[in-house]
DNA sequence: GCTGTGAAGTAAACACCGTTTACATACGCT
DNA sequence: AGCGTATGTAAACGGTGTTTACTTCACAGC
């Protein structure tokens, strides 16, 4: 059986789009096999042209990974945004700051149960640092620790979290949930069934809410 | 520059001892570039022997992989263990409660700081379950995740949790540093200094403490 | 003590991967 | 029109996992 439809032949010697194709192609690779499967030559092959083309767009294969990844964060962020939007400020500040935590946690691991592949593709190799984040796609322009950081800081406003207690709490926040994903996804808690993780899911961010103060 | 000391040429046929030989190669392989440093091409070499000698021992790489892996998670487990010997029972069992899981969550992320290869390895793929763990390797033949549910039973004795608190407190407790481990080796946080990385480890271990009642 | 049988090693090959070097094409600018 | 350069191709190299066919030798049973 053939994979991708078959590749027609395309007419014009240049591809046109070559380095998005790429990208493209790799995200479907880390989508359904994770990061160790988006193979530079299966890219290329994809896109109808021959392996060493690709070195025209991307200095070796690490750097197209490197590009799917941002992708995968993007959509990472976009899903936690999705959770995001379904709350808005209201009248009651500690409510909407304890909403706004939950939002990003639940978002984090649902991305993470429906999206494996991209999920791990996003958090495979150290990106240097989550300062100068070159893809914000998502609406808001927020990676996900961002996001985080926003969730946290509403919580700070309604007064749900003091000073001190808010220093660093993006890090125990976030280790909390992205542990969770990550021994769901490939750990000991593979084999659970996904309404017990989320019911884990829940419980987890009302243990940091309630420990974080 | 050559590695591994020479390999002496052995006289005889057989090696003698290659399946072990072999782990022990791609163990250290694990621990200096993690899961995707242990080549197994490499290990026979090492070894001293042709490539597919090693298919006499194990299916495939993924195997020896798993082999690796399963040393690596014992590792860990000693690891995990010297924290706790450091504390015996004493007259108060709220303190002895709080103080083992307090060791096992910074034994675990003491480990990881350590050996970031071999803790990586550790939990690369799905080992299927963590029941039937066949590397009880550690003095007191306990895994990681059975030293983890020793120090809650402790703290639910001395009166620290009560009965809902303790139900299923493995995986969050798990998750949470887990997470954080991740976080620093190749998250985001990959540039934190480590004095920074055990204070959040100090706090996290407290905020799981607070959070789980 | 001889033998034969099966476990444990070797040799050679295959397909696939990333990557490099040398060459071909055609787009777009002057 | 012509040319420079960005973008493609062809062919090759070394490394990987894996398979197939052959060799060696330790040891059990006569």
């Amino acid at each position: 059986m053939k994979k991708t439809v078959a590749i027609e032949k395309r007419k014009t010697f240049r591809h046109g789009d070559l380095r998005n194709a790429l990208i493209t192609a790799g995200l479907e690779m880390a989508r359904v096999g994770g990061p160790d499967a988006v193979i530079l030559r299966q890219a290329t092959r994809e896109a109808g042209v021959s392996p060493n083309a690709a070195y025209r767009h991307f200095a070796n294969q690490s750097a197209l990974l490197d590009a799917v990844r941002s992708a995968c964060l993007s959509q990472l962020a976009a899903a936690i945004e999705d959770e995001m939007k379904k709350f808005r400020p209201g009248r009651d500040p500690q409510a909407f700051g304890r909403k706004s935590l939950r939002a990003v946690g639940m978002g984090y691991l649902g991305f993470a149960m429906r999206e494996p592949g991209m999920f791990r593709t996003a958090f495979s190799v150290p990106p240097p640092i989550h300062s100068p984040d070159p893809a914000p796609t998502a609406s808001m322009g927020l990676n996900p620790f961002q996001l985080l950081s926003l969730a946290l800081d509403r919580m700070q406003e309604s007064g749900l979290l003091k000073g001190k207690g808010r220093e660093g709490a993006e890090y125990l926040a976030w280790s909390t949930v992205h542990g969770l994903a990550l021994l769901v996804l490939e750990g000991p808690l593979h084999a659970m069934p996904p309404e017990m993780v989320l019911a884990l899911g829940e419980r987890i961010v009302v243990m940091v809410e309630r420990g974080l103060r």
